[in-house]
DNA sequence: TCCGTCCCTG
DNA sequence: CAGGGACGGA
């Protein structure tokens, strides 16, 4: 690995960094639409000062009280920042990373920060410096493997405007949302390139800013609590149904000591997960399987107790979060049951069903197969016979209180409810076991 | 007031 | 499927 064009690159960067924020340093070195990019996300510009005032400040700490960064726990815990939304984390990141390695390396070129002090002071900072350098040249690396693929990306969308174009390029090609978007254009697959525009970005950034943040994390002790209790604390935004028996990433990746800003925040590291399409974490949280064994037990129970759940999903730490989560999830299936009841009633109703002894409901009804899709998509349980008498009792409630024209009442469902809340059967004992689901129910 | 449910929306 | 407002019962 060659490191002259790097250093080049590098070097040019250095020379604008006192006036212009981080992010756009690197984008000078790209033709100009790239660096028109970053005008919609004007925040990420505080962002970047904000964040070169703080690596400095960490280096300078770092280098004036002859200490290593280790464990100043208080200092790190006033530094925070809001980077809440998410349509600028990609900036974040790259600001992030582009100051910290304009920092360091401005430091570094200038001869190191102030000289003096002990010899203990000088043979640490000596060390420091030593360690800084070796981090510079890899994030230097990586930094210049991200212009490379920005250019690698503008030149071809840039390559595609001209070849549609068919005409004079632009002597000021804009960003790249503005210049596929030309007016009596039409709508050339604009969304094409920029989705792939966000995914290479996405992705360069996430692989620069792992880099940077286990070389930083590499110089800090582990945090005394890995932050797992994450998933059940912050539910907003995320996905509540999590991957499990995936890989746990190291905590100090998650969080470290590292001064807060530095640290990923929750979100990002929930982005970072899907870039990776990996899950950080295993836990307490439900998952997909237990999902599908909700739904499975649905066929026997539509109105469960929490007694029940508990009992039947014992791998489960419950709380008041999981509880809710799991009620609503049994709420959403009735949802869908009764949905389709109406649907189904109504149906027989304009078909000119007269009697309700004609609506049936069997393994080879059509209503069977809609719930079975829903239920059981995977098709590996066999619907219990239970579950097909309750929904033909559903249905043959519903057609009955439609056709007596009950439903002008607004609350015409409710003494349906009351019916089919006690249709509940006995569920499986095979549903207690907490790992994986039951084998296939042949009755 | 709390909790469960319904209902609507995204 | 999740979020959130509305509603009613305890």
């Amino acid at each position: 690995m060659s490191f002259s064009g790097t250093n080049l690159k590098l070097e040019r960067l250095e020379e604008q960094q006192p006036e212009a924020p981080g992010y756009q340093l690197s984008l000078q070195n790209q033709p100009r639409g790239c660096g028109d990019m970053a005008a919609p996300y004007p925040d990420s510009d505080l962002i970047s000062q904000w964040l070169r005032r703080s690596v400095k400040a960490k280096l300078v700490e770092a280098s004036d009280l002859g200490e290593s960064s280790q464990g100043d726990g208080e200092v790190q815990a006033k530094r925070g920042l809001d980077l809440e939304s998410a349509k600028d984390f990609v900036w974040a990141k790259r600001a992030r990373v582009e100051n910290i390695v304009c920092s360091i390396s401005s430091s570094y070129r200038d001869g190191g920060l102030e000289e003096g002090g002990s010899g203990y002071g000088r043979s640490r900072r000596a060390q420091e410096r030593s360690q800084l350098k070796q981090q510079l040249e890899k994030m230097r690396e990586q930094v210049f493997q991200l212009q490379e693929k920005l250019c690698q990306i503008y030149s071809g969308v840039a390559q595609e405007e001209r070849s549609n174009m068919g005409a004079a390029w632009s002597q000021e090609p804009s960003r790249v949302g503005a210049s596929t978007r030309h007016p009596g254009e039409g709508s050339r697959h604009p969304g094409t390139l920029a989705e792939a525009l966000k995914e290479e970005l996405g992705a360069a950034m996430t692989q620069v800013v792992d880099t940077v943040m286990q070389v930083f994390a590499r110089q800090q002790p582990p945090p005394e609590e890995p932050p797992c209790s994450y998933p059940s604390d912050q539910t907003e935004a995320l996905p509540l149904v999590v991957r499990k028996s995936l890989p746990r990433a190291p905590p100090e990746l998650v969080a470290s000591t590292f001064p807060q800003p530095m640290a990923v925040p929750p979100y990002l590291a929930a982005f970072k997960d899907r870039a990776a399409g990996e899950a950080y974490w295993e836990s307490e949280g439900l998952t997909p399987g237990h999902l599908k064994k909700a739904k499975l037990m649905f066929f026997y129970t539509r109105y469960p107790s929490s007694g029940t759940l508990k009992t039947y999903f014992s791998d489960v730490k419950f709380n008041r979060c999981i509880t809710s989560q799991l009620i609503k999830w049994f709420s959403n299936f009735r949802e869908f049951f009764y949905i389709q009841m109406e649907k189904f009633s109504r149906q027989a109703l304009s078909d000119g069903v007269l009697s309700v002894e004609m609506l049936t409901v069997t393994r080879d009804s059509e209503l069977a197969r809609v719930l079975n899709q829903h239920y059981n998509k995977a098709n590996d349980y066999e619907i219990p016979s239970k579950f097909l008498e309750v929904s033909q009792i559903t249905l043959r409630e519903f057609f009955s209180a439609i056709s007596r024209g009950c439903d002008a009442d607004p609350s015409w469902k409710k003494s349906i409810y009351k019916v089919i809340c006690k249709l509940e059967c006995d569920i499986p004992d095979a549903f207690k076991s907490p790992h994986g689901l039951p084998d296939t129910v042949h009755e």
